[in-house]
DNA sequence: CTGTTAGCGCATTCAG
DNA sequence: CTGAATGCGCTAACAG
């Protein structure tokens, strides 16, 4: 079993010369067409694939083909665990149509994003998964507008207007959830902890509905923005708290990453009337500190929604106009707001 | 800017079209062969492009070419932040050479993980990662005679013999290392806290360093494998513990997952001449419950040095017998083990 | 300085 | 029931 020219693997040609039969009759045989067959050739075919191992190259055949079965996922940071979920998600739809996934790191830079996207057209995926890094959305417009785009579907983190097909959170029912909970635990004041989100759609949404609802709800609240490591937010967190006296206050973390540094911000252990919470994986906040309570985001679901977008489009001629689907966030109550 | 044939992207045959010239030109142009070419022909082919928004296909380069410069990777399960970070670091090696990476997710089964190693091949990748399920070697094994065999590097988890180029931990060292460290702190018996793992290398390899070494160390010792749930495993850590009276004692969780399972079993809070780590990462394991003392594996690392193997194999030509990487674990300290 | 030709592995008419 | 011929987009001799 083997090639016979410069060791390449075992091509059609090679099947049909084994088989003493032409290369369409192999061809034929591959796609089951036994129709009029005889069973003399069908049999020595098949004795000869096997001999040879011989499989059919996926490339060649995309060539020719419209489609190349293949589809790209730009991630904007692989080294989360948000991320990988995300992609298990996807993984799960493209075994099931038999759909390979070329996976890209934008690590967060706009730049690479870019990159990855053009690299993985020319690699002739047929449809793109994007989990933009964010400040990115003039470039995807204007992306938009290319002739003879692909299909587009945008996860997590959305552009507006709604020109792609998109799957996000309910992040502004999931954050009203959150607070209504936070107000029946007693809470009077809700400090919403974040990075800096400038141009990330989750960010701001979440921070906007954070702003609405304390109001509508009565709760005092406000936005923390740090980007001076841990020690900053270590002294932020101290002063506010000061200012607060003794309203019955909770940090609300944006996302796993703050979380973890609330927790080490606070490690010098201020609690007392103070609630944390956060979105988060609720496996991982579960077992973080006292436990934290969370709003589990369901990856894997979005990431399986937004796989199925975009086969509907691509495989399934799909012509629908372009949607939003939200994936409503699990509100998981553990320790941390149970004071 | 567009196509002219079926709606499909310009191709090179358009350009030359468009620019009057043959495709052979444009090849040259493409690949910076100026030496003889009239600046006329560069500029106006130069203007084509753009116009056109010419891209070459990639497939179409590799259907000739004997290299795709695409690479796979299967992983035994995606959705797990140390796998995440393993093909963040296959990943940031593949953008340094222009290398597209194909991520299939085995979801721990070991007929997915050879589906998943054929489709890779069937899409020409040009080299494979293999973060295999276990159970798998009889295939892998197999798998090494195949005549035309693609290069492979095992990560994390390896075939003995080594068959295969393999990146792993220092498991054993990194498991004497623990305990040296725990002996120092007065414990007196040590309890390995693992799922079953029978043919997963990482696994056998630490359990056997546990045996040994808490010999070597004058340790007592077990190893405790648990595949009934929280509840059996309460019960289980409950009766042990019992059994030890009280000689200082502590947990060794074989990775994250484990550790948090401890950390549920134990929550009703047993802790007292208790101890408990594991091998874990870092960053989850310094806020889980009192903060974990773990061995980081640095994923992202062996992901490098994975990638580096393979590279190295396929696009450098070397020709070196396989060899194994060790990547050393770091030891972390954190309160668990501080009682 | 540029074009012609052949072929990578496969699917697809069309003609037996 | 089967095969020859053509072309997908690109590269690489080989001729001019």
């Amino acid at each position: 079993m083997s090639a016979n020219k410069a060791g390449r693997k075992a091509s059609m040609g090679d099947v049909a010369a084994a088989a003493g039969v032409s290369k369409t009759t192999i061809s034929r045989y591959l796609h089951g067409e036994f129709g009029y067959m005889s069973e003399q050739t069908k049999a020595k075919i098949e004795g000869v694939i096997k001999e040879l191992g011989y499989r059919p190259n996926k490339m060649a055949q995309s060539l020719k083909a419209t489609v190349s079965h293949m589809v790209g996922v730009s991630i904007a940071d692989m080294g989360n665990p948000f991320s990988s979920l995300l992609i298990k998600g996807i993984q799960e739809e493209c075994r099931a149509r038999d759909v390979q996934l070329l996976v890209s790191d934008s690590n967060n830079q706009p730049t690479l994003e870019r990159a990855n996207i053009e690299s993985l057209l020319d690699a002739q995926v047929d449809g793109l998964i994007v989990n933009t890094v964010g400040n990115n959305d003039d470039w995807l417009v204007r992306f938009h507008d290319r002739a003879n785009r692909k299909p587009v579907v945008m996860l997590d983190r959305i552009v507006l207007p709604l020109i792609y097909d998109s799957v996000t959170n309910n992040n502004d029912a999931a954050v009203r959830e959150m607070l209504e909970y936070l107000k029946g635990q007693g809470f009077a004041y809700v400090v919403f902890v974040m990075r800096p989100g400038e141009g990330i759609s989750t960010r701001t949404a979440r921070r906007q509905a954070v702003e609405r609802y304390c109001d509508d709800l009565g709760l005092g609240g406000e936005v923390l923005v740090y980007d001076d490591g841990i020690d900053g937010l270590r002294s932020r967190i101290a002063n506010l708290l000061e200012l607060c006296g003794n309203r019955k206050t909770c940090l609300f973390a944006n996302n796993d990453e703050s979380m973890r540094d609330i927790l080490e911000a606070t490690s010098a252990g201020l609690r007392r009337h103070v609630g944390v919470c956060s979105f988060a994986d609720e496996h991982w906040a579960k077992y973080s500190g006292p436990g934290i309570t969370c709003l589990d985001q369901e990856p894997m679901l979005m990431g399986r929604r937004a796989a199925q977008k975009l086969f509907a489009r691509i495989y399934d001629g799909s012509e629908e106009p372009c949607s939003l689907d939200e994936v409503p966030a699990r509100l998981c109550i553990f320790a941390s707001t149970e004071i």
